[in-house]
DNA sequence: TCAAAAGTGTTTGGCCTACACCCATGC
DNA sequence: GCATGGGTGTAGGCCAAACACTTTTGA
């Protein structure tokens, strides 16, 4: 049994999820990506990370990735996995604790904001550039990021039947057909509207705001939103307790 | 941001789950734990584990403890999650890299060893005593392993379905009730066996030996296998690669 | 002959899918 | 009016649960 000196250094990384338009207005589902400041595999695209504190919880490192990174509230944070293989990375041992959130639509409207020209954000280096990169397209990547980051994809998919994972993408209210282009951008595939709505409804977890959607060339929609959780407190908690617990 | 020099220690834990006899010879799910030789948590019991070296793969280190700690071999290694709270290990930071493993079945009658009565392993130190213990209602356990073994239940319980997970816990033929047996132990209930049997041959992974299971003071059942994946190299690999890679 | 478990057949109901169809609005 | 998407109805298929029933053995 090796001794406890044989030190690994751990890393914590982020996947943020959004699902943002893409050039022809199609809501896509992207990832907050960053270029690499430094060697190794400088101006490759990687997720954005940073080194564990001694003192420092998992989620909560994550959670302050994702929040330096992405404008707005971040949702949702959940660990995905432990990636340690010791050839990952060329300046010597890493294990990366990789996590995935996910960051709504700021606006209420479905346009929302696109960031695909480059976005200076607080708190990081002069020069940094978050962007929001196609998540099933993604650029070439850093390390083993690309592994990562298709795990998430496939992590997120599988997690989306969860209630408020489709939420968690979402402003306060929205329509019945938002609601499910966010689940067909996640799918990467369309889905049967009457179906949906049903099978949605059924669950019982909307309710009517009694507002419509106004300005469309087309009947206006109804606004829903999510019906808060029957007695449960509002505050801490942001992950799932039934989970990992 | 940290540097990297804040270190942290790396340790990797496996559970290592078999489908046993309990007292009244009726099949339950078991986990093999250790008995803790130092402070702290002395005497608790534990996930056997060990600290990673500087040029293990995690993967590497999961199997050499499952190895050294369960006789017989161990398949279907996989991993379940970082667990890395700050005050998990009172001695200092830890974080934990949890994998899960099967245990088949040694025998091939279903009468499979209990090993209830502690069992010496070669290559541990003199005293550890491997016990199986039922994974549905463990003793009390040292650190944090019981949030752990909770979380590797609920994963194997939902890795049951995919292929191999319950042949993993079989040896190379067994009947059709045999097989049922194990996902009830795994589940916690009973299945039907109609639906169960029409289910599984449904699936095509199975094929008939052509002998029957003899001595019963029934009708004799017949004996299925596992049809070898077709012209599949048998070599590496023993991740599913269509998960996470 | 009986008990016990293997193994088969059949019914039922739920859910998912596809798709036809009507509704309400902007232009 | 007409195009467009919102929203409803409905028939068919698949699947899983339930359970009655037959078969084959050891005792």
């Amino acid at each position: 049994m090796p001794a406890p000196e044989a030190r690994v250094t751990v890393a914590v990384s982020t996947a943020v999820f959004g699902v943002r338009a893409d050039a022809s207005g199609a809501p896509r589902l992207h990832v907050a990506l960053v270029p690499r400041m430094r060697e190794p595999f400088l101006d490759r695209w990687a997720l954005p990370g940073t080194w564990l504190a001694a003192d420092e919880e998992l989620a909560d490192a994550a959670a302050r990735v994702a929040a330096e990174t992405v404008p707005g509230p971040v949702r949702r944070l959940e660990q995905l996995a432990a990636f340690g293989a010791v050839d990952r990375s060329p300046t010597g041992r890493v294990l990366t604790v990789a996590h995935w959130a996910l960051s709504p639509a700021l606006d209420d409207d479905g346009a929302a904001p696109s960031y695909s020209g480059g976005l200076d954000v607080a708190g990081l280096p002069a020069g940094v550039h978050v962007r929001w990169q196609r998540a099933d397209a993604p650029p070439a990547m850093a390390f083993d990021h690309a592994e990562i980051l298709t795990a998430a994809v496939a992590r997120l998919r599988a997690d989306l039947p969860r209630a408020g994972v489709a939420h968690a993408l979402l402003g306060p209210s929205f329509t019945l057909a938002e609601l499910r282009a966010v689940h067909e951008a996640v799918l990467g595939r369309t889905l049967d509207a009457a179906n949906f709505r049903r099978a949605t409804l059924a669950t019982g977890v909307l309710e009517e705001t009694g507002e419509v959607r106004a300005g469309t060339r087309h009947r206006p929609p109804k606004l829903y939103r999510y019906r808060p959780a029957d007695g449960a407190p509002p505050p801490a908690a942001p992950d799932d307790p039934g989970d990992l617990s």
